[in-house]
DNA sequence: AACCGACTCAACCGCCTGCCT
DNA sequence: TAGGCAGGCGGTTGAGTCGGT
């Protein structure tokens, strides 16, 4: 047996609320505030609506400062930020928005901003991004436990080599990220930051080196056998990798495979754009674990075992 | 002018969560 | 502790609009 309606189905009215509809509930909410039951409240103000249909008229079309259409850059580059670390969570997307709906940001993201993404724009974009794995740039683990990893794409037109951690955070989004942890699924990846020209991660070391330890030489097959649909759906364009495949590159293959929460919409876009090559370069953070927080406990990678 | 496909976005659906009893 | 309920949320739908032919 189904779970009973909220409301009697029949006797509701669906569709666009008029403007008559509109003034009612806006008025008595202004006045009298929800009374923390949307379900009575349109008995209360004798409108022929589900309660849920209420609700959702004011928090997404009717309450005060809401702010429609002509999405920033600024707010394009939290959005983008935000999904890639926490996926489609329009809610929480939402709130770091003033003025901006969890429905508004959605339809936006799937309508407009994921297109964006990978337009000509966006191919310009990854055109800036080589993707080669390049060895030496990390150090070994094991003699450095407590030091954060920097993946960072490299600036192709540049070809600079310089540290992106000069870059400044977004104090919004790296607070996020903390706050947020326990539901990013890869403890790994602990910000993700969004630029025009750059895209870059912070690993937190101590996890990477943890999971690196426990799970040996990870290899490519590390990345076609997780269950990560990223790893999944672009096996077939591995050969798009260049790799230095020594352990330094088994180390950077490792952080790739940690890309699980990079969702594979994204990631397979950038792949499937064809061409360019995707990689990371490892670089290192010294005297800078200012995330602080043992994260260790929550590794569990379904990754292909070697051994 | 008419048709048609693509796009937008408000609204709905149904599941999940957390609170209350 | 369990069950019921409302709120919250993300995915999906479909009517309206727009642009191309």
């Amino acid at each position: 047996m189904g779970r009973a309606p909220c409301c009697d189905k029949l006797a509701v009215k669906k569709g666009p609320w008029s403007p008559e509809e509109d003034a009612v509930l806006k008025s008595y909410i202004e006045k009298h505030g929800t009374g923390n039951n949307w379900i009575s409240l349109p008995q209360r103000i004798g409108i022929k609506r589900c309660g849920k249909s209420c609700r959702l008229r004011w928090l997404n079309y009717l309450r005060p400062n809401l702010k429609h259409g002509g999405f920033t850059d600024e707010e394009d580059y939290i959005i983008c930020s935000l999904y890639i670390t926490i996926g489609s969570r329009w809610s929480i997307i939402a709130s770091q928005l003033p003025g901006r709906t969890d429905n508004d940001i959605k339809n936006y993201w799937n309508t407009r901003l994921k297109k964006k993404l990978w337009s000509k724009q966006g191919k310009a974009f990854h055109q800036q991004l080589n993707v080669k794995f390049e060895h030496g740039t990390t150090s070994n683990m094991s003699s450095s436990p407590n030091q954060n990893q920097i993946l960072v794409f490299q600036d192709e037109n540049t070809k600079s080599n310089q540290p992106l951690y000069n870059q400044v955070v977004d104090p919004t989004i790296t607070s996020f990220a903390m706050e947020e942890q326990s539901m990013i699924k890869n403890p790994i990846l602990e910000t993700f930051s969004f630029e025009p020209n750059k895209v870059w991660l912070d690993i937190d070391h101590d996890a990477a080196a943890s999971a690196y330890h426990h799970h040996s030489s990870p290899s490519l097959n590390c990345l076609t056998t997780s269950s990560s649909s990223i790893g999944t759906n672009s096996s077939t364009q591995m050969s798009n990798f260049t790799l230095n495949n020594n352990d330094y590159g088994d180390q950077e293959m490792f952080f790739m495979a940690g890309f699980e929460n990079l969702q594979a919409e994204l990631f397979n876009g950038i792949i499937n754009n064809n061409t360019q090559e995707i990689g990371f370069r490892g670089t290192e953070m010294l005297n800078n674990n200012y995330l602080d927080h043992d994260i260790s406990s929550f590794i569990d990678y379904p990754l292909y075992n070697n051994e």
